[in-house]
DNA sequence: ATACATACC
DNA sequence: TACTGGTATGTAT
């Protein structure tokens, strides 16, 4: 221990507090003088020794890691090597050098705002910020080592007569919509990063260009000129020095004395880009620099490049990227930071070809998606497709101030930060059920304390009530001693829809959306083909949520007696595997909901079954529910399909229909017809699935009860049984007599007890579950030939990341056998951007996709089916 | 789901 | 005197 820690503190020579030069216009500093200074200056403080902290826990880190590479034997390298190499080739079959994507950045831009609106500033040392921090130093006071988050009073050591200006970020603001109304000539779709900052997609506005033609380019000149000629043979002394340092400038001043300069771009890329810049400098009398390259992460590496007021083009060949990556430091790349840049550095590599040179043991040494974003670095790959940024996830406020201990001044700042945020989110129309409280000490270390509630909240006493809790909480751990915090934040996330046009569940939405035919977003054509039935008066609209999880999906209870739920009361019944195979099922719907669309033909074999269950029985009078499986030839076992059935009305004259819908999730009829009110119940049900027991979203009048059957009882779930009722509120127990019923598609067994309205489902016993396990792809719906679990883990991961065509066109009988192109995720700058939607008028390609065919987001990657499986 | 760490601007 | 604030995501539990 101690020769660990005196190891590590002669070593770590403080990489977190020493310059990072990693900046533009830092090239050829005295790195030695500044991070003396650095070092002077910071000793001793509490953040400094958090720093030494944070800085032996990374070099632990890299012992570990360390340690672990020496255990490392030549057959595993040998083995991870394949492995490494296999996924090398299939991220290169997918590479796309067909877009043109630019990466916008302004120079220095708080800093050159304040400079063009405060000419005294001109040639002096300034960075805008406070003696705290600093956000941006113009390049004068980078000469010093002066640059964004340093704390003004170190930059005032490295730069005495640095001048510091407070942030304007109202006229940041402004400056940043007046350049994004450019960015958007150039690509509507453009995705800011920051105020100052945006990617561009090129390829389209590069296809008109082209079409300009020569001659109306020409023309433009001659009018222009003829205009100029024109205004000089009306007042000939205005012109004598018109500027004319481009050839194609055309500068002319009106007779007005106003400053008219003209200049005309050609069609390249190089020459769109350079019009872009000079239209923003025109604009805001600012400079902006850009990159252009096949991918995002390249245009951003780029966009360094010629910084200040410059711009650099990566061909887009292989070779030149190639080339280009070759000597790029790795800690260039947007998403490795100093940490992994140290990390790596331990390893010997530096440099993005180090990367590809080393990546067999990267494969060993790292966690997949990392050595995944690693080799997309070395082979210059990233994401090619640029999206607006979708939903947020999280809102937040923070605050630091000067030590603050006392309880009441730490509980009315909370209360404070909780109005602030309900401001915010009210602004925004949001509402979350997990809050975050963030808590920083004088000593730097900073704790975070999350709750999740089962109801979204908004208010600032919704707020305050659970931010107040986990104060208290905190408070009381360190009681005696009071917490002294020097900052406090509160977040929210997990966020609901407060109306439907924020849907949760997108997939599913989608898939329900409103359609031609009928309030499902099911054409008639859809119905008869899922279900193979006529159409008539008494529609089954078929929804398909996924069935039961196979065999191995399920979950061993614990001993203990079996937990009889009230059915749609306990959200555990629908329990995480579940879900996700929900979300499987609905994804697969929504690809067969294209296919439907667009292809007329064919009935599926393989995916048109029918199990629907009539969940409707919730009237009282029959204290059971009735299952009716009724199986369509080359019905599958374990898929499920909830019918949401719009009955012709028995009493009337079978035109009308009645006004409900049944919710596949929690089986309640919603009185609706409107199509919009019930997706957001049932996602509301879908996203409250998980919740923990006695929280149930949906409250009932009946009385909250839990049943315990005996095991023993259980597992001959035929006929009569006792059941034990617990009253949740009065703790009562009194015995029940049961009737087992049925057995659902859960796997539950389905129970009639005596004097209760609604009917009882209890998990199976192990038993029950033990017969005929196969695993099933919940995708697919194909039992697969396998019972290793990483095979079928890699097949349901193929399945769900199938190109949409791939998928529908059904040949390929077994989905393992991997699509051409396969839609991707796309990591870039360690951010995993959304796919891009596969409708809509772009005719590109999709991005590389790791060959792993891990999705970025919504079903999930790995992890998700791993912690299933595992 | 929670906590913490890393990263970006 | 003095080392941010807001958001997203990865990793581990």
């Amino acid at each position: 221990m101690e020769n660990g820690t005196a190891l590590s503190k002669g070593e770590g020579f403080l990489s977190r507090m020493a310059l990072n030069d990693n900046k533009a216009g830092m090239e050829g500093l005295d790195r030695d003088k500044i991070n003396k200074i650095i070092m002077e200056t910071s000793k001793g403080s509490r953040f400094y020794e958090n720093e030494l902290k944070r800085e032996q826990q990374v070099n632990q880190r890299i012992e570990k890691m360390m340690l672990q590479k020496a255990q490392i034997t030549e057959e595993q390298l040998k083995k991870a090597q394949a492995q490494v190499e296999k996924v090398a080739l299939e991220l290169e079959r997918n590479r796309d050098l067909s877009r043109v994507i630019v990466h916008v950045d302004m120079d220095a831009f708080y800093a050159a705002v304040e400079m063009r609106d405060c000419p005294e500033l001109e040639d002096k040392p300034m960075a805008v910020g406070s003696m705290s921090m600093l956000s941006t130093s113009n390049y004068h006071a980078r000469k010093y080592g002066v640059r964004a988050a340093m704390p003004g009073f170190i930059a005032k050591k490295l730069c005495p007569n640095l001048v510091i200006v407070p942030p304007n970020f109202d006229k940041y603001r402004a400056v940043s919509d007046e350049i994004r109304e450019i960015f958007a000539d150039y690509d509507p779709h453009f995705q800011p990063v920051s105020l100052d900052e945006a990617y561009l997609d090129f390829t389209d506005h590069l296809e008109k260009r082209q079409s300009w033609p020569e001659s109306s380019l020409k023309q433009q000149i001659q009018h222009l000129q003829e205009a100029v000629q024109e205004e000089k043979d009306l007042s000939p002394v205005l012109f004598e020095d018109s500027p004319s340092s481009s050839p194609s400038l055309i500068g002319s001043e009106g007779v007005s004395g106003a400053a008219m300069a003209v200049e005309v771009f050609g069609t390249s890329v190089e020459e769109a880009v350079k019009e872009m810049r000079f239209r923003i400098e025109q604009k805001t009398m600012l400079t902006a620099s850009a990159g252009i390259a096949p991918n995002l992460m390249l245009a951003k590496v780029c966009s360094d490049k010629k910084k200040p007021n410059g711009q650099y083009r990566l061909p887009s060949t292989r070779e030149a990227v190639m080339d280009f990556i070759q000597n790029l430091p790795v800690r260039k790349v947007s998403g490795i930071g100093k940490v992994s840049e140290k990390m790596l550095n331990a390893l010997g590599i530096s440099c993005c070809s180090h990367l590809g040179q080393r990546m067999a043991l990267l494969s060993l040494l790292f966690s997949e998606t990392a050595w995944h974003h690693f080799m997309q670095i070395s082979l210059g790959l990233g994401s090619t497709y640029i999206s607006r940024h979708e939903e947020r996830k999280s809102i937040s406020t923070e605050r630091t101030f000067k030590e603050l201990s006392k309880v009441e001044e730490q509980l009315s700042l909370c209360r404070e930060l909780c109005d602030d945020l309900a401001g915010d989110m009210k602004k925004e129309g949001l509402k979350g059920k997990t809050v975050t409280l963030k808590l920083k000490n004088v000593n730097f270390e900073v704790k975070t304390r999350a709750s999740t509630v089962p109801y979204a909240v908004a208010t600032v006493d919704e707020i305050f009530a659970i931010a107040k809790d986990l104060l208290k909480t905190e408070v009381e751990n360190e009681s005696p001693q009071p917490l002294r915090l020097r900052l406090m934040g509160v977040r929210i996330s997990a966020f609901v829809s407060l109306d439907d046009k924020k849907p949760l569940q997108k997939s599913i939405v989608s898939f329900l959306q409103p359609g031609k035919a009928d309030s499902t977003g099911f054409t008639q054509e859809m119905h008869q083909k899922l279900e193979k039935k006529p159409i008539s008066d008494f529609s089954i609209q078929t929804w398909c949520f996924g069935g039961p999880p196979p065999v191995h999906m399920c979950q061993k209870q614990e001993g203990g007696p079996w937990r009889i739920k009230q059915k749609g009361l306990e959200g555990g019944q629908i329990s995480d595997q579940q879900s996700f195979f929900q979300r499987a099922h609905a994804k697969r719907l929504e690809l067969l909901a294209e296919k439907s669309s667009t292809q007329e033909e064919g009935q599926r074999e393989n995916v048109s079954v029918i199990t629907p269950i009539d969940v409707h029985a919730q009237n009282g009078i029959e204290s059971s529910v009735e299952v009716h499986k009724s199986k369509a030839s080359g019905c599958l076992e374990n898929d499920i399909i909830f019918s949401i059935e719009t009955h012709a009305s028995t009493s009337g004259c079978g035109s009308s229909v009645s006004k409900s819908l049944t919710c596949p999730v929690c089986f309640r009829q919603v009185e609706t017809t409107d199509l919009n009110v019930f997706n957001g119940h049932i996602d509301q049900c879908l996203s409250t699935a998980s919740r923990k027991p006695n929280q149930s979203a949906y409250p009932d009048s009946e009385s909250d009860l839990e049943f315990d059957i005996d095991h023993k009882v259980a597992e001959n779930w035929n006929g009569e049984c006792k059941v034990e009722a617990k009253d949740l509120e009065s703790k009562r127990v009194y015995p029940q007599e049961a009737q087992c019923s049925s057995r659902n598609d859960f796997d539950e067994m389905v129970l009639s007890i005596s004097g209760h309205n609604n009917s009882m489902v209890s998990k199976l016993p192990q038993a029950c579950y033990d017969k005929g396990s196969v695993l099933i792809c919940p995708v697919c719906q194909l039992t697969q030939d396998t019972d290793d679990l990483n095979v079928f883990n890699h097949h349901v991961d193929l399945c769900l990341n199938q190109d949409v065509l791939h998928e529908l066109h059904g040949q390929t009988s077994s989905p393992i056998n991997p699509p051409s192109v396969t839609k991707s995720k796309a990591v870039d700058g360690g951010q995993l951007l959304p796919r891009q939607a596969s409708k809509g008028k772009s005719k590109r390609r999709d991005s590389p996709s790791c060959p792993c065919s891990k999705r970025a987001k919504g079903l999930g990657p790995h992890k998700t089916i791993d912690k299933f499986f595992r």
